[in-house]
DNA sequence: GTGTCAATAAATATCGATATTTTTGGGAGG
DNA sequence: CCTCCCAAAAATATCGATATTTATTGACAC
């Protein structure tokens, strides 16, 4: 899954060795989940070409692949934007979440298998591990985390889109927030509860620990947002 | 709603006075959609770039879009390919579509508003027409009534993936049976039934008759696809 | 035969310059 | 004082050429 050579390194990661375009992408990307280009913003080419270092191509490329992830909209002979963001939309993206992340984590559990079960192990170990290190290893292994949940499902369009709609929440979480600041609930332990049913194959427990864990991020979320 | 002024008409429509990428998008879509561009095939810029008359920016541009609709996949460094199609992902599309759109028919019931019921049967006015017209004109009515039906959810992601997976799911028509041909089945009265039930303002009714619709569309389907 | 490697060909990705379009701002006319 | 319209400025969109990268081919060694 992870069999590196010096050659092809230079084309995954972050970016320093992919094309122009892909670390465009993922630079763009992070710089709008973390609100540092905030939503709505307009996003000028000119701009945003000084500032990457890099030719208007690559950049126009990557604003139209961000559009797939609705981070970012396109105005047709107006350029682009960062997408709006409002409580409305957040709400949506909750309830989304909540009914296609209940379907894949279902349709995990049905199809089991001791390899998935050990990826799952292996991804929460690494997601408490990371929690010492530091910010930035912990919010990719907790994606890592719940993503492993999903990508058992043999859905792939579906877990695109709950992949699409954990970004979009994350991006809340900062615009709310201002950075992954975590609440008094123990949310390890509600991770822990998530996993626990899933090994046990007891998708009802797991589905239900794992709507609790969203809905009660939700709420926090939704409460930061009204200051 | 839909307001031209001369100006901005060159912008709309089918793209004779948009811009060169969104021309481009649209057509390249069609022809995805309709398999003239098979499933799985290799995109190549140069070839595209001289069927479409125009350069390779518009080109590139429009494939990352179409990238959005899962219509296109982009290998990095290597290029684009028509999104390949299998059964399994035909049977995905259904499923999510079955779930998505009884979400999103129920949320428009429960919000209900005259003016919304008043496009219900406009739209479903146009499609009648459309039918004698001829096969594109329905094509456009088809989707626009199914649309409508939707529309009124105030979710508008939801609608969006609605839009998207429908798309999707009308390319398995031109690849399984070479257009849209229909079958021996009423599809006027099934239609006509699902119209009736949101006007009662019968959510659960509604939302079967619209289901039974599309999984006798996708058993039909399904065995055109195994010839 | 068969596999490897280098040279060649093809295709992608990117740049820099230019054409087009939208936005802005400052009068003239009402 | 407000509105409308035209010119200037800014920004987007597009082109054509070039640099990079990947794919192909054929010779050579094993």
């Amino acid at each position: 899954m992870s069999g590196y050579t010096v050659m092809n390194m230079m084309k995954d990661g972050d970016g320093k060795g992919a094309s122009a375009t892909r670390s465009a992408y993922l630079t763009l990307r992070q710089m709008i989940l973390t609100g540092e280009l905030p939503a709505g913003e307009k996003l000028k080419i000119e701009q945003l070409r000084a500032l990457l270092k890099t030719g208007a191509s690559p950049i126009r490329e990557a604003l139209s692949l961000l559009t797939s992830d609705m981070l970012v909209e396109r105005l047709d002979q107006r350029g682009f934007r960062a997408a709006p963001a409002s409580k409305a939309n957040f709400e949506e993206i909750l309830m989304l979440r909540c009914t296609l992340e209940d379907m894949a984590l279902r349709a995990s559990i049905a199809n089991g298998g001791t390899a998935w079960e050990e990826r799952l192990v292996l991804c929460h170990h690494h997601m408490n591990r990371a929690r010492q290190k530091g910010t930035p290893e912990f919010e990719v292994a907790h994606k890592t985390f719940h993503m492993a949940l999903l990508e058992n499902s043999g859905l792939p369009t579906l877990e695109r889109y709950c992949a699409q709609l954990y970004d979009l929440n994350i991006r809340y979480r900062y615009l709310a927030a201002g950075g992954a600041r975590y609440q008094k609930r123990d949310i390890a332990a509600e991770h822990k509860s998530v996993l626990d049913a899933a090994l046990d194959h007891d998708a009802d427990r797991a589905s239900d620990r794992l709507l609790t864990h969203y809905r009660l991020t939700g709420e926090y979320l939704g409460q930061q947002m009204d200051h």
